[in-house]
DNA sequence: ATGTCAACTTTACACAGTGTCAAGCAAAGG
DNA sequence: CCTTTGCTTGACACTGTGTAAAGTTGACAT
């Protein structure tokens, strides 16, 4: 139902209605929306072997090869969350527990671009205008959810497009011109 | 009150004491709370003079200033229209009117990035790797506001950061490297 | 002085969606 | 037979938006 468009629009009533349960009882099993759309979203990384996409990426010998195996993993897994990303990015300002949420995800992407930095960093390959640590924010950056919505969405980027575009942007952005 | 902090908080009620009426004279003048909200951006655009800002960029000469100076004068913009700007974003799932007015902005800040692709373009000077198009698309989700609000709040960098850091990466993300 | 109009006030209410609470029912299992 | 578990139904509190109606106040015109 995430999936279906309208994320942010989706009511405890209509899942529970899905469910072919009454819409108490779904709160016999998860005690807020935001815990609910949480559990999701763990649930689906679960289903969809997330940490097993994002371990190959540790297996580059370069920082290019990471770098570029990093933004693979992560551009194909956001179509995967984005319905449950959708929904819990919406209720952000509202609701603490979306907030964290959601916080903590970003975090762990985060980490996954800092890993590629430094690994370009350790390899030279790393823009001379920029530190480690800036590199990291325009990367994070880069990959947010929101700029693959923007794009994808209203520019119309298919996701292959997106995938190959993100990786050669980011290289322009963070890699030494060999000169 | 929409700068401080939890903009999307500010209620009706909230609005109208401030103003020192009652909430419903508040309705005497605006409709919905997304029209004020309009209302109220379309206010800052008048008294902060943005028209005499953007103006300022058509008298590049080369397509690299162009792209300087519109980074520059939308990157000095968006915290003037932030506390607006982050209420609005927050209604658009809910709010047609939000959506269509944000939108709106949105499509004038596509065109000025239009603009500059246009002139780097002419210039000979845009990255080969790149049409148009998928430049705008990608200067255009470059500058978005939710990665203004990322690197200036999440990252923590300071206005002038933002806009120096913004000018080298669309530098090395858009123009052809001299070899 | 009287009338009228505009701007506002107070009070009340409809509506949506979340979350709480309580009483009851039905099937499974010792 | 009795208890527990998982559900059901139904009612309700709360928040915030927006609507509606009746009353107040001051300015200004005749």
């Amino acid at each position: 139902m995430l999936e279906e468009e309208k994320a942010p629009k989706v009511r405890m009533g209509d899942i529970a209605k899905a469910a072919g349960i009454s819409r108490q009882a779904l709160y016999l099993h998860f005690p807020t929306r935001a815990e609910l759309l949480v559990a999701t979203a763990r649930f689906l990384d679960e289903v969809n072997g997330a940490d097993a996409k994002f371990a190959s990426c540790s297996e580059a010998r370069t920082g290019r090869e990471r770098l570029d195996a990093f933004i693979q993993a992560w551009g194909g897994y956001i179509p995967e969350i984005y319905g449950v990303g959708h929904a819990l990015l919406a209720m952000q300002d509202t609701d603490e527990a979306a907030r964290a949420a959601w916080e903590d995800r970003m975090q762990a992407v985060r980490s996954g671009c800092r890993s590629a930095v430094e690994m370009l960093d350790s390899d030279g390959a790393l823009c001379s205008e920029l530190t480690a640590e800036r590199a990291v924010d325009l990367l994070w950056t880069l990959l947010s959810v929101r700029n693959w919505e923007q794009l994808t969405q209203a520019c119309g980027w298919s996701q292959a497009e997106y995938v190959r575009e993100m990786q050669a942007l980011a290289q322009r952005a963070l890699i030494r011109t060999q000169s």
